[in-house]
DNA sequence: TTTCGAACGAAAAACGATATCATTCGAAAG
DNA sequence: CTTTCGAATGATATCGTTTTTCGTTCGAAA
C-alpha cells in the first residue's frame, strides 16, 4: 500500500538518524550519511522532510516519548505509592543520564537549537511532576499521605530527585545512587505520611 | 613600612582582578588591563604574580571564602536548628547563583582552568556538607531532630536544595524561590523531626 | 626591594582560498 | 500523481598563511 510504504521510509529516516545522532552528534552526522545508510539519494529525504532540523526535533521527541514510556511502564510495575515513587526515582536517574547527555552535547554543538531543547526539557519536565502528582494523590487517597499542596510538594521533590542526579555526573556506580535516593525518600516519605 | 606596602600592592591587584574578570570574565581581561586600573606597569605585576592563573585563583579563593563568612554569619545570626537550615537554605541560593554563573562562564571560556574550578567547588560542597552536619547534630542534641545517619542525611538535603537551585536558572524573582524552600524544607523537617 | 620599558614567543585573530553540506530544481521512473 | 535522485546552488565551515595580541621574561634604573 502506498500510504504505509511512506510512513515506512518515514521511520527508518528517523531511526537511521537517531542512531546516527546518538553516535556522532548533531553536527557530525550529514544528510548524506543519513540517506547512505537508509539506502536512497540524499534528495529523497526532502521528500519526507522539510530540513535537518525537523529530522533532529522528530529524534528528539521520540527519545522523550520512548523515555516516558519507559518510566510509566516503571511505575505501573508496582502497587504502593511509595514503591511507586521509589521506581520511578530509580528510573528516572538511569535513563536521563543519558538523555541529559544527549541534551548537553547538542547544546554544545549547536546553539540555535538551544530554545528548542529547553521547551523539550520543560515539557518532560511538567510530565514528570504530573506523575509524582498523580502518585502522590493516590497516596493522599489511601490515607497514607498527608499533603497540603500536592503540586507544590511534587515539584519539591522533583527538584529534591534532580539535585541528586545533578551530585553525580557520571563516575558514580548506580549502587551509590541508589542508596542516596534511599536515605532522601526515606526522610521525604516520613515528611509527607500521615501521621497516626 | 615596606612589608605592608607589599600586602597592600598585592590587595589591590587581586580587588582589581576580582571586578574585572566578574565584569569581562578571564580571557577578556589582560594583565595590561589589569595593570592600568592598578596603576602600575604590566611588568609589575610579576613581581607579585607569577601568573595570570595565580591571580585567578586567588580571586576564586576570595570569592569562596567571602561566601563561606556570608552564609556563616548569616546561620550564625539566628537560634533555633530549623532557622539556621532555613536561613541558610536562602542565603546561599541568592550567593550561589552568582557565584555559579561566574564558575559556568569561566569554564566555558577556559576548558583548561576546569580541574581547578572543580577542585573549588568540591570545596565548597564539602563545607556545605559540614555545615548542614553540624546544625543537624545540634539538632539531635537538643532531641528536636532524629536522624540515624547524619553525614548521609546532610548529603541528601544539600542535593535536594541544589535540586531547586538548578530548577529555575536566573528569570525566577527571589519570592518564589523563598515559597519552595519553605515547602522543601517543610517536608524535610517533618522528615527528621523526632516524632513526640 | 621595587618598578617598568623593551623584547620574545606562543597562541589567537584576521583573512582569503577551498571544500563541505544542507537545500532546491527539474527531469524521469513507476 | 507519487516517488526518486543527479546535478546545481549558495551559505557556511575549513584550512593554510600572515598579522596581531598578550602573557611572560630580562635587564636596567630608581
Amino acid at each position: 500500500m502506498v500510504a504505509l510504504d511512506k510512513i515506512d521510509r518515514k521511520e527508518i529516516i528517523i531511526k537511521v538518524a537517531q542512531s546516527l545522532f546518538g553516535k556522532f552528534g548533531l553536527a557530525k552526522t550529514t544528510i548524506e550519511d543519513i540517506a547512505r545508510q537508509a539506502r536512497m539519494g540524499k534528495a529523497s529525504i526532502y521528500y519526507y522532510f522539510k530540513s535537518k532540523e525537523s529530522i533532529f526535533k522528530e529524534v528528539i521527541e521520540k527519545e522523550g516519548a520512548e523515555l516516558r514510556r519507559k518510566i510509566q511502564d516503571a511505575v505501573s510495575s508496582v502497587e504502593t505509592p511509595q514503591d511507586k515513587l521509589r521506581i520511578y526515582a530509580l528510573t528516572r536517574m538511569e535513563s536521563l543520564k543519558k538523555l541529559a547527555n544527549y541534551y548537553n552535547a547538542m547544546r554544545d554543538e549547536y546553539l540555535e537549537h538551544y530554545a528548542f531543547i529547553e521547551k523539550a526539557r520543560q515539557g518532560f519536565d511538567a510530565f514528570e511532576v504530573d506523575l509524582i502528582s498523580r502518585i502522590l494523590k493516590q497516596g493522599v487517597d489511601q490515607g497514607v499521605f498527608a499533603i497540603a499542596n500536592i503540586p507544590l510538594t511534587a515539584e519539591a521533590i522533583l527538584a529534591a530527585i534532580k539535585g541528586l542526579e545533578y551530585r553525580w555526573t557520571i563516575e558514580v556506580p548506580m549502587e551509590r545512587i541508589r542508596e542516596n535516593i534511599d536515605v532522601l525518600l526515606t526522610i521525604l516519605f516520613k515528611g509527607i505520611e500521615k501521621r497516626a
